[in-house]
DNA sequence: TTTATTATTGATTGATGAGTCAATCAAGAA
DNA sequence: TTCTTGATTGACTCATCAATCAATAATAAA
């Protein structure tokens, strides 16, 4: 153990398992020394590197969004229509992303938000960016329609989060993924000429 | 003030109490005084009549959980079919059901029963009604797709409720039941011989 | 009036947990 | 070797809070 360097590593060690902690219990529960305890380290190292309690947990909402966004920029980016609304929807529920842990990390931060400004200004900034991808992919339908349609995919996809949150109801990702896309069709097949109402 | 028969009175206040101090910190926070200080009693009070934090936790969500099933249950009683499903989203969405307090107090709860098995049970008490309720509505569709359609709806609800609660999207409860009712359209129109997929 | 019962609280206890700090360790620089 | 600097921690402080309890007030029952 070289004596340089471990900023980076204890940061994300500690990270990892703030995430991991969260996901055990709900995430008023966890504690300093939980967290420090999972990444190896005492909890002096963790305030000496994020300084308060607050900070970590910022800072790993922020990399939960970040994974988050890593993953469904370079999948959209070459997508336009219907096929980009796909992508961010299997992105979403991908089951790197429907973790159990994961899940309970964003339905925490979500309760959290509503009394943390930062945290609730981060929301916000995913909130919209989810939306304006999700219109984006939907240019094809009338302007009501797809901000409707948007609004939909994006309340369906939080719902079964918590749903999966609970344990109950859908189960895995792909069931989860078929259920939102099928919104998707009928939203796309309503104002498709004719023909029948599915495809693809 | 006379001297006896305080005792309803004390857990209603106290219940209710809850509710606010839930729905304006994220339920982590609440702390027995903040509770007994708002119901106007002492935290001795508070557990004199409930024994502890949890047990009037619980009693709030129970309360809360009733609350919504004496609105529902005389609200779909006399119907059937589609319309049933409809009242079943218009209470669920309803102006009372939609207080920001009150969706405080399920998210918090949500995150909750993740730890705590008996409000664990009692949720999945609810959610395994509201899918019979639902299905009850959908006999009309393919088996399949009643129980998709039935997880759909109640996905949308609940993400509609996370929505609110992060006070972001759609605003108010004549926007969330419209979305959801266009959700329960689309499903029931893909099944339906022909005719132009709206109706009512 | 006495007695039992319900209602009610102030004060206290004990636990837990965030944040601080001075001290130690290790490795590269001088 | 000495000096400096990042890494690291044990021990401590301070605040918060759930829970308890003994004491008091007020009323109804005897």
């Amino acid at each position: 153990m070289p004596k340089i360097g471990m900023e980076p590593i204890r940061r994300r060690a500690l990270i990892d398992a703030a995430i991991s902690a969260i996901g055990e219990r709900g995430a008023l529960n966890v504690t300093m020394s939980d967290i420090a305890g999972r990444a190896g380290v005492s909890t002096a190292l963790a305030h000496h590197y994020f300084g308060g309690k607050d900070d970590l947990l910022f800072a790993t909402m922020r990399h939960i969004l970040t994974q988050l966004g890593n993953e469904i920029r370079p999948a959209i980016a070459p997508l336009s229509g219907p096929e980009r609304v796909r992508a961010i929807i299997a992105v979403n529920l991908s089951p790197e992303q429907f973790r159990p842990e994961i899940i309970a990390a964003w339905l925490a931060f979500y309760v959290e938000a509503r009394r943390d400004a930062a945290l609730g200004r981060l929301f916000r900034i995913y909130v919209h960016r989810l939306h304006s991808d999700l219109l984006s992919g939907l240019a094809g339908l009338p302007r009501p329609a797809a901000i409707r349609t948007a609004r939909g995919i994006a309340a369906l996809i939080d719902g079964l989060y918590l749903r999966r949150a609970l344990g109950e109801g859908v189960e895995d990702s792909r069931t989860a993924i078929f259920l939102v896309e099928d919104y998707l069709d009928m939203a796309l097949a309503r104002h498709t000429p004719h023909g029948g109402p599915f495809h693809g």
